[in-house]
DNA sequence: TTCCGTTGCGCG
DNA sequence: AAAGCGCGCAACGGAA
C-alpha cells in the first residue's frame, strides 16, 4: 500500500501540518526525473504535468524558473489542490488529475520495466521516494538547535550581537587593523579586488585573496586577514541573520531538495542545512529526556568502490575494520598513502605522489582501479555513465560536444580530462548516494516500530532530524537510544544487501548517543 | 535600480 | 599537506 501523488514536497508538508504521517509513496516527479535521465533527458520538466503531457503527445508546460523559489510549474500546483480539496466540495478538474496520475503511473511502471535492470531501478524509486517522505518530515519537525548557545559562540568569537547591518567589533577591529597594515589605505577585508590592489601597491603580486594563498605570502596584513575572513564567514553565513530566519521555537527547519544534486545527493533550497560550520554544531541539543543517536558511514565511498568493482583483494580489505589500515599494506604500510591512492583514483587527481600510488593501487587492485578508469574513459568519449542503482549522469552539453570535437580547439583536452574526472566520481558518489537513501528508507519504518509512550506517530516517537550524504541524526528519548543505535545498524546491513547483493564488504556505521552534536566523534579517522 | 557572473569558503 | 569530485550561500562589482 503506498500513496501515489505528484510530488511528496508539495502535498506531504500539508498532510505533516495535519498531524498525518505517511508510511510509503511513489513520487512521480522524481520517478519521472529519474526515468528522464535514464533516457538522456535531463533537462526536461519532470512534474506530473509535463509527464501527461507527454503523455497524450501534448506540448508540455513549460517548467517554473528555478529562480523564483517555486520548485514546481504552477499547473501541478493546481493539481496538488484539486487532488487535496475535500471530498465534499466541487472539483472540477479531479477527475482530469485522477486520470493523469493513474495513466503517468501505470506508464513510468512500465517504463521502470524495460530497462537493463528493472528491479534496481524499483529499488531506486521506492528509495527515493522514501527520502522525499523523509526531507519533509525533517523540515517539519526541524533539528533541535539551541538559539542561545548559538548566540553565545557568535558573541565570544564576534562580540556582542551589534546592530543591523553594522560590522560585529571583532570584524571592524580587524578591518582597522588591516587597513592599518597597508600603511592606512583604506581596504574593504570583503572585497578580493581591492585587497590585491593593496596588496600590488605594497609590492607583494597575489593570484588571489584565498586562504591558501595568502598563508604563503609574507605581509603584515595576510595574518589578520585569515582572521577576518573566517569570522566574517561565520557571521554572514550562520550569524544572528541565519538565526533569526532559520531557527523558531527551539528548531532549525531546513529546506532539503531531494535528488537535486546529479549524483543523487540531496541538496538545499534554504538555511544551508548541508554546510553548518562545525563549530555550530554545539548549538544542537537534545531536549530534556531525550538524546541525539548520530550515525556516520565510516569510509563509504571506497567501500562502495570495492563493492562496485567486485575486485576481490580490496572486497577482502573492506570487510574489516578501517579500510585504510588494511590496504596500508599494499602501500609499504603506510596507511596515508592508501588513503591518497584512493581519493586520487576516486576523484582523478595526480598530482604529486599520487601518480606512483596509483600505479600501485593499479598492479594490486586492477578491477578497482579499472572500474574507475572505464567510467573516466566514457566520460572522456562522451557517453554517460550510471550508479549501481541506475541514475544516469547528465551527457555532456552541447558547448563540451563543440569544444572538444576538435583537437586543434583550445581548452579541448582540458573539458575531456575535466569530464572524464566527473563521470569517474560519479560512479562512486551516485552509488554511495544510492546507498544512503536505501538506509533512509530502510531506517524510516525501524523507528517507526520503536513505538512510544505516545503512540508512533506521537510527540515521543523516534524521529530522524539530519541526514548530510553519509551521515544521519536520530532525535529520541533516553530510553530508546539503544534500540534506536540497533536499528541504525540493521538498515545498514540491510542497505548493502538491497543495493549490492551478496558481497564481503561491509558498510559500518559508527554510532554516537550524545546530547550535543558536537560531542559526536568527529569525522575522519585518526 | 535589478540582474548576473565571479570569488571565496562552508559541508560531504 | 594538498588534491581530485559534488554542492549552497553571501558579497562584490560591472552590466543592463
Amino acid at each position: 500500500m503506498r500513496w501515489v501523488w505528484p510530488s511528496a514536497a508539495w502535498c506531504y508538508p500539508d498532510l505533516l501540518s495535519a498531524g498525518v504521517r505517511v508510511a510509503r509513496c511513489h513520487d512521480i516527479a522524481l520517478v519521472e526525473a529519474l526515468l528522464l535521465g535514464r533516457d538522456g533527458r535531463h533537462g526536461e520538466t519532470a512534474t506530473l504535468a509535463a509527464a501527461w503531457a507527454r503523455l497524450r503527445g501534448e506540448r508540455v508546460p513549460r517548467q517554473a524558473a528555478a529562480a523564483s523559489g517555486a520548485p514546481q510549474a504552477a499547473a501541478l500546483r493546481v493539481a496538488q489542490q484539486a487532488l487535496f480539496q475535500p471530498a465534499e466540495t466541487e472539483w472540477p478538474e479531479g477527475d482530469i488529475v485522477l486520470d493523469a496520475l493513474a495513466a503517468v503511473y501505470a506508464d513510468q511502471l512500465v517504463r521502470m520495466a524495460t530497462g537493463d535492470a528493472p528491479a534496481r531501478l524499483r529499488l531506486l524509486a521506492a528509495a527515493e521516494s522514501a527520502g522525499a517522505l523523509a526531507a519533509a518530515e525533517m523540515s517539519f519537525d526541524g533539528l533541535p538547535w539551541r538559539p542561545e548557545v548559538h548566540d553565545e559562540l557568535l558573541a565570544g568569537l564576534l562580540g556582542p550581537r551589534p546592530a543591523r547591518g553594522e560590522r560585529p567589533s571583532r570584524l571592524a577591529g580587524l578591518a582597522e587593523q588591516i587597513t592599518a597594515a597597508f600603511g592606512g589605505r583604506p581596504v574593504n577585508p570583503d572585497s578580493p579586488s581591492q585587497l590585491v590592489r593593496a596588496f600590488a601597491a605594497d609590492g607583494v603580486s597575489v593570484s588571489s585573496t584565498r586562504s591558501e594563498v595568502l598563508r604563503g605570502i609574507d605581509h603584515p596584513a595576510a595574518p589578520l586577514l585569515l582572521q577576518y575572513k573566517e569570522l566574517a564567514r561565520l557571521h554572514a553565513a550562520h550569524g544572528w541573520a541565519w538565526l533569526d530566519s532559520w531557527v523558531t521555537a527551539g528548531r532549525f527547519h531546513p529546506e532539503y531538495v531531494v535528488g537535486g544534486v546529479v549524483s543523487g545527493r540531496w541538496a538545499t533550497n534554504g538555511g544551508g542545512a548541508l554546510q553548518i560550520p562545525r563549530v555550530l554544531r554545539r548549538a544542537v541539543v537534545a531536549d530534556p529526556g531525550w538524546t541525539l543517536v548520530v550515525g556516520d558511514a565510516a569510509q563509504l565511498e571506497p567501500r562502495v568502490l570495492a563493492a562496485l568493482a567486485g575486485d576481490r583483494a580490496f572486497a577482502q580489505a573492506a570487510a574489516a575494520g578501517d579500510l585504510y589500515s588494511e590496504l596500508a599494506g599494499a602501500f609499504g604500510g603506510d596507511r596515508g598513502k592508501a588513503k591518497v591512492a584512493l581519493l586520487s583514483a576516486m576523484y582523478g587527481g595526480a598530482g604529486g605522489e599520487a601518480g606512483q600510488l596509483l600505479a600501485v593501487l593499479r598492479r594490486r587492485f586492477p578491477d578497482a582501479a579499472g572500474y574507475v578508469e572505464a567510467a573516466a574513459r566514457a566520460g572522456e568519449e562522451g557517453r554517460v555513465v550510471r550508479s549501481v542503482l541506475g541514475r544516469t549522469c547528465p551527457p555532456p552539453s552541447a558547448a563540451w560536444r563543440l569544444a572538444t570535437a576538435s583537437a586543434t580547439e583550445p581548452g579541448a583536452a582540458r573539458s575531456v580530462r575535466a569530464r572524464g574526472r566527473f563521470t569517474r566520481n560519479f560512479v562512486v558518489q551516485a552509488s554511495a548516494a544510492d546507498w544512503a537513501l536505501v538506509l533512509i528508507a530502510c531506517l524510516r519504518p525501524r523507528l517507526t516500530a520503536l513505538g512510544a509512550p505516545t503512540g508512533p506517530s506521537g510527540p515521543g516517537r523516534a524521529h530522524l532530524v539530519f541526514f548530510q550524504h553519509d551521515e544521519v541524526i536520530v532525535h529520541c528519548r533516553e530510553e530508546l537510544a539503544e534500540p534506536v543505535v540497533a536499528a541504525i545498524g540493521s538498515a545498514a546491513r540491510e542497505a548493502g544487501r538491497l543495493v549490492f547483493g551478496s558481497t564481503p564488504v561491509r558498510f559500518p556505521v559508527t554510532t554516537a548517543v550524545v546530547s550535543c552534536y558536537a560531542d559526536a566523534k568527529a569525522r575522519g579517522g585518526p
